[in-house]
DNA sequence: CAGAGATCCTGCAAGC
DNA sequence: TGCTTGCAGGATCTCT
């Protein structure tokens, strides 16, 4: 279930353990795991086979490493990048040598010098994968399949009048709008109930009705709420692990509406409630959080 | 074309 | 006890 800060702590864990290493072998476990790199698992692997690997990016919740010649001692970037997504339970493992082989383990990369351990993708529910896309055509090196990924509210190029023209445009829903990366990325399930609780909002208010200061309090919690776990998990991130557990590291003490079903507000001590939500569920408090009239759109 | 809903996948928990 | 069912959820696909 990683979100945009977790993902930020595995990004800044990989730039600091695999950036700068060149590949030795690559192998692909599960073929899943690749399923979007559309040339297929033997070639993904050869096509990373003594390559190096230049510095880690992300936008919302991708990350992508660009991937360029093993003389090339500048920028490692030759036009093309290996791409990760983590899905909802997939991790990004820095492995010792000789540590077991993962229950899950999808895929592995071998570096050259190998004291410094191997890369591991493990996912139980194959939801994430990796994969090689050519992608330099934008300025930062985007990856072409990911240019529809809006930027994040904690990246400083993020538009926040351009956020709210594109709310006031839309005919639906707040949580909805969160959700969408094309219009905000890195947001999830857990955060926009975080963050939708903290600026008093029910999740089915209508994103045309929403001023301009409504907007802005809105993406300033959603951004509190990103930071505040990002301090919280960017202190763990600090060993031979690039690791996301989407259990145990996941900041729960500080979930304010998440999971809290029948559990006092911390606000106004009403019983939080959760409704159930395009096959999810929504967490909400019934007192501080009105839904909108049925006549307002 | 925009928006809503289904779908993928696995492990765990709850219920009968 | 052992089976079935439900749930979790990001991104993408399909349908209206």
């Amino acid at each position: 279930m990683p979100e945009l800060p977790e993902v930020e702590v595995v990004r800044r864990g990989l730039d600091r353990w695999a950036s700068g290493r060149t590949i030795a072998a690559a192998e692909v476990l599960h073929p899943r795991a690749v399923r979007r790199h559309p040339a297929g698992p033997l070639d993904f692997a050869a096509r990373l086979t003594g390559r190096r690997l230049g510095p880690a990016r992300r936008r919302g919740k991708y990350l992508w490493l660009p991937v360029g010649d093993a003389a090339d001692t500048d920028t490692a970037d030759d036009g093309f990048a290996l791409l990760a997504h983590l899905g909802m339970s997939g991790q990004l493992l820095i492995q010792p040598p000789g540590t077991p082989d993962e229950r899950h383990l999808r895929i592995r990369v071998a570096f050259e010098d190998a004291d410094g351990g191997e890369l591991r993708f493990v996912d139980q529910r194959t939801f994430g994968g990796l994969s090689l896309h050519p992608g330099d055509t934008a300025a930062e090196g985007l990856p072409d399949v990911i240019a529809h990924i809006a930027r994040d509210p904690l990246d400083p190029a993020f538009d926040e009048a351009v956020f709210h023209a594109a709310l006031r445009r839309r005919r639906t829903t707040v949580k909805r709008a969160l959700l969408d990366q094309s219009l905000i990325s890195g947001v999830g399930n857990i955060y926009a109930d975080e963050a939708l609780w903290r600026a008093r909002l029910h999740y089915e208010r209508p994103t045309a009705t929403l001023t301009r200061k409504q907007t802005a309090e809105l993406v300033g919690h959603v951004r509190d709420v990103m930071n505040a776990a990002l301090a919280e998990g960017g202190t763990s991130f600090d060993s031979l692990y690039v690791n996301v557990n989407g259990e145990s590291g996941y900041f729960a003490r500080a979930l304010d509406a998440y999971g809290r079903e029948d559990e006092p507000c911390r606000r106004c001590g009403a019983p939080m409630r959760r409704s159930p939500w395009m096959n999810r569920s929504s967490y909400y408090c019934p007192r501080c959080q009105r839904p909108p009239r049925p006549s307002a759109r």
